[in-house]
DNA sequence: ACCTGAACACCGTTCAAGT
DNA sequence: ACCTGAACACCGTTCAAGT
């Protein structure tokens, strides 16, 4: 017991991989958010040397990226059946359960310009869920742009509790924050419900009048 | 000239006032980044020993902290006459304004938990707009909450260059990305309409029916 | 009261040396 | 090929000392 991190053996044997990196630091991340991480910590971590990380990953960015690449690859949206409003709806359920899966990472990465990429699941999933509402091709582009940087910043603010603390707040001065009174949105899924239903309505709107189908 | 920075007489007379220490380091971020800026590198703008900036702010949190509230306090929406939805689009407008004069500031700030303070102009202005346009009185803390993280969204999106690269790519793997092809959206206006527009018809469907005056 | 130098406990990263 | 120790150029922050 108390071994040092996830080490199978002993110590001083360093199995260094660039996906046993990935996991060690996700693991880091998901404990106590990506500013805690260090590469000198994910290095005691392995039982390694510091240095010994720069033979598999060129630098910290790197890693952060290699990172998210392994949790975006973990998000299969299931987008089959049913109206392009449904689609929307699941789609968007999913990308929230990862987000709870890794909090940290997610709030990390939402804030960072790169974190969605052309080949990523979540982007392919989300242009044929609006492809199949009718978008024409030239606009699915911008349209899931515009999209994608809405929910980025909703899943954002539930993320790092900006949403609950903007929720709860009274509106008149007069007795201050009581907490939650009126049996409120205490998880969040309220606030999805309607964040999601926003989208929907929005992208109705945005369509040509006939395609509700 | 090639004066230390903005030091108004000679070196060694350090007149250091919390403003001057905040206006300084907005500066700084507005140049370099929010990631660029350490309270060495500041005091030196200032032409100050490092620890002379700790007589006048606790720590970098509240450093930053002091700062986006120098912008906050900047943040004066006119949101008067028109339709609900007007106001809810000017005011709109007048946020993303403020988001452009200091990008770097807004990318950091809105990603942070505590973007948003109840007295801030922001709040106060709109959940102003949601009780004009009929939002009953207990949901629009949570409302405004879900309304504000998708805005953010955009303006984080926008401000950090994802809007544009998302935007701006192939939906099919045909030819890779070859830019902006028809006289595309290149300074976000069109996705700004569209993530208003966005906004105003999930409002809009929220709202009981007989409200749309 | 305000400023400062030295010091502590950290960072990411380079490089020459080991095996 | 992979690992390592020493070193460089940074950080934020504390503390005792100066004026």
């Amino acid at each position: 017991m108390a071994t040092t991190g996830q080490a199978t053996g002993g110590r001083g044997d360093a199995r260094l991989s660039e996906k046993g990196i990935y996991t060690a630091a996700l693991r880091l991340i998901d404990a106590d958010g990506v500013g805690a991480l260090s590469m000198r910590k994910l290095a005691a971590v392995l039982g390694v040397n510091p240095m010994s990380l720069y033979h598999h990953v060129p630098n910290k960015a790197a890693l952060l990226r290699g990172v998210k690449n392994l949790v975006a690859a973990q998000f299969q949206p299931q987008v089959d059946g049913g109206t392009w409003q449904e689609q929307l709806y699941r789609f968007a359920s999913d990308f929230r359960a990862l987000a709870h899966r890794h909090p940290n990472l997610i709030v990390h990465s939402l804030a960072s310009p790169d974190f969605i990429e052309p080949e990523d699941p979540f982007w392919t999933g989300l242009t044929g869920v609006l492809t199949s509402a009718g978008v024409p091709a030239t606009e699915v582009a911008p349209v899931g742009a515009v999209l994608t940087s809405l929910f980025s910043g909703f899943l954002l603010a539930e993320m790092n509790g900006t949403l609950g603390r903007l929720a709860a707040m009274q509106p008149a001065p007069g007795r201050a924050g009581s907490g939650a009174a009126s049996g409120a949105d205490a998880d969040g899924n309220g606030s999805f419900e309607l964040a999601v239903q926003t989208l929907i309505a929005g992208l109705e709107a945005h369509l040509p009048p006939a395609t509700a189908r």
